[in-house]
DNA sequence: TCGGTTTCGATCGTTTCCGATCGTTTCGTT
DNA sequence: AACGAAACGATCGGAAACGATCGAAACCGA
C-alpha cells in the first residue's frame, strides 16, 4: 500500500483539506508518503482545477465565490424591463416544483415575474391554460404540454404559431412534427437510464431489471436508454423483468409490486431501475414487509430524485437537474424575447447526475477508511 | 486461475476495483494471471463501457457525481479575473473564422482571452495543438477534432480524461462512444438541409437535387437531412440526381458540375441544394457560360452563408448560426470553468436559418427563425 | 483439414510520473 | 535590517507505464 495512484492521492489531499480546512504541506508529505516534490505538483494540480488554494506552506479550502459573471446565460440583446413570463406546468405535485422554481429565480434574476398555471397531462387543458395566460398578458411562455396523439400534434403546431415566443420544457416536438421551430429544453432521460444501468454494472450485476410508472411521459425514454445500456454492455435480457406498472397506490399496487420481486428472485435478478421515486419507495416497503433485503439481495436505483433520499435505505437515485432545467428554459425565454427575430431555433439537452446513497451496496465509503 | 475467458477476467477487475476502490495495473496482472498488455486491453473495454475509470498506473471507480453534497452553499469554482480559453479549430479559412469570432466576442465579453490554434481536420494533429494550448496555460477548451476513426476516437477519449473542461464544437462523440461526458454545441444540419428542401419545395418544385462536397464532415447529415425532407415529404427520388462532388478548384471539377447541369436537366431537375458556397458559385459560373439560366432553369440553395450573397445571382442559402455557435461553446466553456463538478452536461443544437436572396426566383420575405 | 478470425503475449520506442538536487524566494525571529 | 529556516520552482535522470506493431496460439465454421 505504499505505491498510490496519483488519483488515490488528490482523493486523500481533498478529504483532509476538507475536514481540517487547512492543510500544511509536511503534514501532506507524512500522510500519503510520497515526497515533498511530488506533494507540490499534486497540489498544483488541484489548485489549477480550482479544487483548492495554495498558500505559502500548505492549502486551504476555495473561498465560494460568486457564480461567473452573468452565468451560463446567451448573448442577449437590450434588457427587457420588466418581462412577464408564463408557464403551463403539467402538474405542481410532483417533479415540476423543482423546475418551476429553477424558472422562478431565473426569470427574479432578469427582474422579471413568472406566472404559473397548472395543467393535467391534457392537450385541451393545456391549450386553456395558454390562452389564460396570453389574455394575462405574457411576453413569453414556457410549456410542457402533452404531445401525443392527434390533439398532442395540433397543441403543437398551434403553439408554434403564436406570436410570443414558447420554449418547450422537458417535451420535444414528436417525429411527426420534425421541423416545428419551437426553442426547447430538456433532459436526455435515456442517457439517465444508462447511468444507473453502467453504476449497476459496475457493482458487478449483470442481470439488470427495470420498472417503469405507466402513463407517465418519461417512461419510453427509460425504457430505451435501459435497452440500449443493456446491450451495449452485453448483457442479457433473457427472463430479465422489464414491468410497466401502474402507480403506487392504485388498486393493482400490491399485487404487482409482489409480481416484480418474484420475477427479480425467480430470475436471479439482483438490481433493478425503478422509475419513480414513489414506485421505487413502494417497492422498498414491500421487500421490508416480506424479509427480502436491501440491498442484499436486491440493489435499487430510483429514478427522479425527489424523495429518494429520505427513504429507509437511502435510495441510489438518478437526478434530472430540474431546477437548472426549469433556468436555464427561462433564460432561453427570455433572449428570445430579446431578440425574436434572428436568434436561431436553440435546443438544449442536460444529462441527470446520479447520486449514489446505500440501495445499492456500493462500497466505496468503507473501502478507504485506511489512507 | 490459468485459464479465463475475457468476461471472467471483466468481471474479476469490476469486483476488484469495486472492493478497493481504486487497483493499480500491476495488482491486476497479478490476480488475473494474465500479461500486462492484456489487462489493458480489458481496462480501456471497460473504460470505454463506461464502467471504471482509467488513471495512469490503474483503474479507479466512475464518479458521476459526488457521494456528498459539499456543503450548504453552492460550491463554485475559483473566481477566475481573467480565464484564459484555448481554441483548436480544424481550418481558419472557411467557416470556422466566424466560429472564432462568436466564441472571441464571448470571451472577451467575460474579460477572458481566447488562445487559438489552427489543425487540419487530423487527429494526431488536433492533439499536438490541444497539448500546445495546455502547456500555455489555458484553463478550458473548445475543440472542434476529428472524430472519425480509430484515432478520432482515441483522441476523444483523451479529451475526455483531461483535467481542464473540454467543450465540443460542431462535433458530437461517435456513436462508439456515446456515453462521454463532454459538452458541445453544434449545428443541426439535417434540419438545415430540410429548411433548403422545404423551401424548394413550398416554390413548387418537386424534384429536389443534392450537392454535396466530398470529404467535408458535413456532408453526411446534410445528405440526411435531404434524405429525410425529401421522404417525409413524398417528393420523388428516383432519376434525381444526388452527387458527391470533388471540392471547387480541382482538375475534375469543370467535368463534375457540367454532369451535374446535365443530370439536372436529363431528368427533369430544377431545384438543387449544393453543400458549400464555393461549389454553388463554382455552378452558378457553370450555368451563366452555358446559357442555363438561374432561377428559372435551375434554383439553386446554397449551404453555409459564407460568400452566398456576393454571387450572381445572390444566392438563397442555409446559414448556420456560426457565430451564436461560438459564442455559445465560449459560454458553455466559462460556465463549466466555474463550477466544474455540479454542472450537468450540457448539450446545445442550433438550428440554421434559411436566407432568401434571388436564386430560387420568389418574392417571399426574409425568412426568420421564428415564424 | 483448411483458411479466416479472434485473442493473447512479446517487444520496442515513447510518454509520463516520481524523486533528488540546487538555486531562489518567502517567512519569522532577533 | 539581518539572518536562518522553511518553502518554492526549475531541471535532470531513472523507473514505470503506455501505445503500437507484430507474431503465435486458439477457435470456429465449412
Amino acid at each position: 500500500m505504499n505505491q498510490k495512484l496519483a488519483a488515490q492521492r488528490h482523493e486523500l489531499i481533498l478529504r483532509a483539506v476538507r475536514t481540517h480546512g487547512t492543510v500544511r504541506l509536511p503534514d501532506l508529505v507524512e500522510l500519503l508518503g510520497v515526497s515533498a516534490v511530488t506533494v507540490r505538483r499534486d497540489v498544483t494540480a488541484l489548485a489549477d482545477r480550482g479544487l483548492v488554494v495554495r498558500v505559502h506552506g500548505g492549502i486551504t479550502m476555495p473561498r465560494h465565490a460568486e457564480p461567473f459573471p452573468r452565468g451560463p446565460q446567451s448573448v442577449v440583446g437590450p434588457a427587457q424591463t420588466h418581462p412577464l413570463v408564463g408557464m403551463v406546468a403539467p402538474s405542481v405535485e410532483y417533479y415540476w416544483p423543482a423546475v418551476i422554481q429553477g424558472a422562478q429565480t431565473a426569470v427574479a434574476a432578469a427582474g422579471g415575474r413568472l406566472v404559473l398555471r397548472a395543467s393535467s397531462y391534457d392537450a385541451i387543458e393545456d391549450r386553456r391554460r395558454v390562452c389564460e395566460l396570453l389574455d394575462r398578458g405574457v411576453q413569453t411562455l414556457l410549456v410542457a404540454p402533452s404531445t401525443t396523439g392527434r390533439a398532442g400534434v395540433e397543441l403543437l403546431r398551434w403553439l408554434g404559431a403564436q406570436s410570443v415566443p414558447v420554449v418547450l420544457v422537458e417535451r420535444l416536438p414528436p417525429p411527426a412534427l420534425p421541423t416545428i421551430a419551437l426553442d426547447a429544453a430538456v433532459t436526455d432521460h435515456e442517457i439517465g437510464a444508462g447511468l444507473a444501468v453502467r453504476h449497476l454494472a459496475t457493482l458487478g450485476h449483470s442481470r439488470i431489471g427495470l420498472v417503469t410508472s405507466r402513463q407517465s411521459p418519461h417512461s419510453d425514454a427509460i425504457r430505451a436508454g435501459w435497452t440500449t445500456a443493456v446491450s451495449s454492455l452485453e448483457l442479457p435480457f433473457n427472463g430479465v423483468p422489464a414491468l410497466d406498472v401502474p402507480p403506487y397506490g392504485s388498486p393493482q399496487w400490491t399485487r404487482v409490486v409482489d409480481q416484480v420481486i418474484d420475477e427479480c428472485l425467480n430470475a436471479s435478478v439482483h438490481a433493478v431501475l425503478v422509475h419513480a421515486d414513489r414506485e421505487a419507495i413502494g417497492l422498498l416497503e414491500r421487500t421490508r414487509e416480506r424479509g427480502v433485503r436491501v440491498p442484499e439481495d436486491l440493489a435499487v436505483v430510483s429514478y427522479d430524485d425527489e424523495v429518494a433520499a429520505a427513504s429507509d435505505p437511502p435510495l441510489t437515485a438518478v437526478r434530472p437537474q430540474k431546477h437548472r432545467l426549469g433556468a436555464l428554459a427561462a433564460q432561453l425565454a427570455l433572449a428570445r424575447l430579446a431578440d425574436p427575430l434572428d436568434r436561431p431555433v436553440h435546443r438544449v439537452v442536460l444529462w441527470p447526475t446520479l447520486t449514489v446513497r446505500e440501495s445499492c451496496g456500493n462500497e466505496l465509503n468503507t473501502s478507504r477508511g485506511l489512507g
